[in-house]
DNA sequence: CACTGTAGTAATCGACTGATAACATGTCAA
DNA sequence: TTGACATGTTATCAGTCGATTACTACAGTG
């Protein structure tokens, strides 16, 4: 019934030859995917082939080093959120903030999203993956300050509370729902639009991506 | 006048024989510095043993395992963090909520300290390093709840505003203070406090802690 | 002083990992 | 068909890392 936990990570791939750019952006997923569920230097290069269906060697040819195909995976990742943010700024104004913090958990859908910008925010030491990531966040920044027309404190708290969602995915708060008194409090009180849809896509303890 | 960045790492190391007790200590608080620098995976008990002034093997006795090293840095981590908390509640309660998160930035001068707490956050996915952060976070939040008398939306509120603060500090964004707009925004505007500790305590890019 | 436990190191190993080189196969235009 | 380029693999290597083993040195006690 539930799929064996080693394989979750394995994406079909029974595909044969493919355009150059369309191995690319599965590699791309499939990477953040791994990437997401393994931190950066926690992931091989071996592992992200695999679960693209192509040989580890190929993945490395494709991107050159296991550095710039994270730097590409930040990069995609920032741009599929303010692509969520963008479409997400349609419509009343008083319901705008619910309309973007739904984005953003939206993000939960695509596997490894998520924990990859979560993580990229820790980054911030390495020289190039640090300039990848602070310009990613200064740009959704940007989005929410001046698109979105956020004051400075209502920025801010929306960061925040993103923030503390990536901490909540992180620990894998949600296994301690009902068990946990601060687990249930931080989930059920705090996040009571987003529980159905994080307790959905949340993996579980020992389980990847 | 300011140290070699490649010797920051090293903390003085000529003591001879020592107990045990305090070499373990020793130990735990160099742990403490690199794997806050960079993160669980990324950092080798070589290079703990050497910021310790011992040999790696001899920490790897004394811990067993890298992984349990790990454990006792993240409890020792949040152990100090709820100390922090618990000297900063007597006071005014008007000003309650300001001490406790000077408590949290004050942890800054702690090498390591705040990234380790920031790290283990998206550690969840780990069996058993993700129970102990869990447990770590559930007792922070208990203590703000609870101890600080905080209401759920309070604690929420606090809890995210130091997971921004966690970003803020793991983007360095410090370095775009006054070039970019996105990075002197959020310091400026939302931390006007906490900004002379944090410029003050924070490495530059590349530096490590 | 001898004995015993504790503190500590040097040497080394097996497993892993990112990267390179060499080779193979498929596709398509002329 | 054939040449030429793009897609892809197998084999392999050099460096790294956590852990184990075996050994050394020191301190306190009777």
């Amino acid at each position: 019934m539930s799929p064996e936990a080693a394989e979750v990570l394995e994406s079909a791939a029974p595909a044969g030859r493919m355009s150059a750019t369309d191995r690319r952006e599965q590699i791309l997923v499939a990477a953040t995917a791994v990437f997401g569920a393994k931190t950066y230097v926690g992931t091989t290069t071996d592992e992200v082939a695999r679960a693209a269906g192509v040989s580890q060697p190929y993945v490395v040819r494709l991107f050159g080093t296991k550095q710039k195909l994270y730097i590409e995976v930040i990069q995609r990742a920032y741009a599929h959120l303010l692509d969520a943010f963008a479409a997400a700024l349609p419509g009343p104004v008083d319901e705008r903030a619910s309309r973007l913090g739904a984005a953003y958990t939206g993000l939960l859908a695509e596997r490894g999203m998520l924990p990859v910008i979560a993580g990229s925010t820790q980054m911030g030491g390495e020289t190039e993956i640090g300039q990848v990531a602070r310009e990613g966040f200064s740009s959704l920044w940007h989005f929410i300050r001046v698109d979105a027309g956020f004051s400075a404190d209502e920025t801010r708290g929306f960061f925040a509370t993103g923030m503390l969602i990536n901490a909540v995915v992180g620990l894998r708060l949600t296994d301690d729902y009902g068990t946990g008194v601060s687990a249930t409090e931080v989930l059920d009180e705090c996040f009571p639009d987003a529980l159905e849809k994080v307790r959905a896509f949340l993996p579980k303890v020992g389980e990847p991506w």
